[in-house]
DNA sequence: GCTACAACCTGTAGTCACTACAGGAGCAAG
DNA sequence: CTTGCTCCTGTAGTGACTACAGGTTGTAGC
């Protein structure tokens, strides 16, 4: 398999691939006597890993923890719950403070009256301290 | 003032202000003879502006058209309210987004049971395809 | 006047996770 | 043999800062 078909199957664009190389989430593979980088199966599973972990927000440093994690079968579990735990807590603090943006943007919107910017209540409402 | 006190007043990096000029969202400052910039109470003030806006996750190419949006204040609203509307509307894509990532991080801390990475549910979880 | 030391200046590089391009090589089909 | 696709390396760009290096200026204490 070259990254061609390595990036169809795993849905992953190659410079992407590329770029997860040279980040240490994906391993330096094989090479064709023409210099293409040679994939195998193993290669797909791991970039679903990678981007699974990614879409769940999980940084590459993360992704790395993980993933040498998942290669010692044996060993104990806690980092990994432990990271994936840290990242539930980043993801409910994103949550609330994102939940206190769309009720501040809604009331900005709803009490627009679309007339001049002078009785606007979006730029009023900035101008305003949160505090 | 210099630029420390307005640092100070406005609650944002000397750094951050000096970068702020530079993307123009500030504007260029007076100088005194020893070449330091001089700010006033309006800098001050549109320093908070730009900061609340930003905290509302409004990118600076939209903060510099609420900024001249606001210097016109016989100019329709519309495009403010536009801005917002479309703020908001990411805003919500994000929470439903960050509300699914929640509800699969907690699945995968509830049932991990400290064991072995062998048969850790986080790891297993990450090694699941997400559709 | 001398010596610290803080605050300021400019300009550049680093961060993160990609993405995009330039400029070239190799390969297959028509 | 030409067209066009895929691949290669290396570099630069993105956004919104942040962090330095290396220099000047201002102020306070002695």
């Amino acid at each position: 398999m070259q990254i061609g078909d390595l990036s169809r199957n795993a849905g992953v664009n190659v410079e992407t691939i590329r770029y997860y190389e040279r980040a240490g989430v994906l391993p330096v593979p094989a090479r064709q006597g023409n210099g293409r980088r040679i994939y195998g199966e193993a290669d797909v599973r791991r970039l679903g890993f990678i981007r699974h972990a990614r879409d769940l927000g999980f940084d590459l440093q993360s992704v790395r923890t993980l993933l040498a994690l998942q290669e010692q079968p044996e060993a104990s579990c806690t980092d990994a719950s432990r990271i994936a735990q840290a990242q539930l807590d980043e993801v409910e603090r994103r949550l609330a403070q994102l939940q206190s943006l769309r009720a501040e943007l809604s009331r900005m919107v709803a009490e627009c009256r679309k007339g001049v910017v002078a009785e606007c209540r979006v730029i009023e409402a900035l101008n305003t301290s949160p505090f």
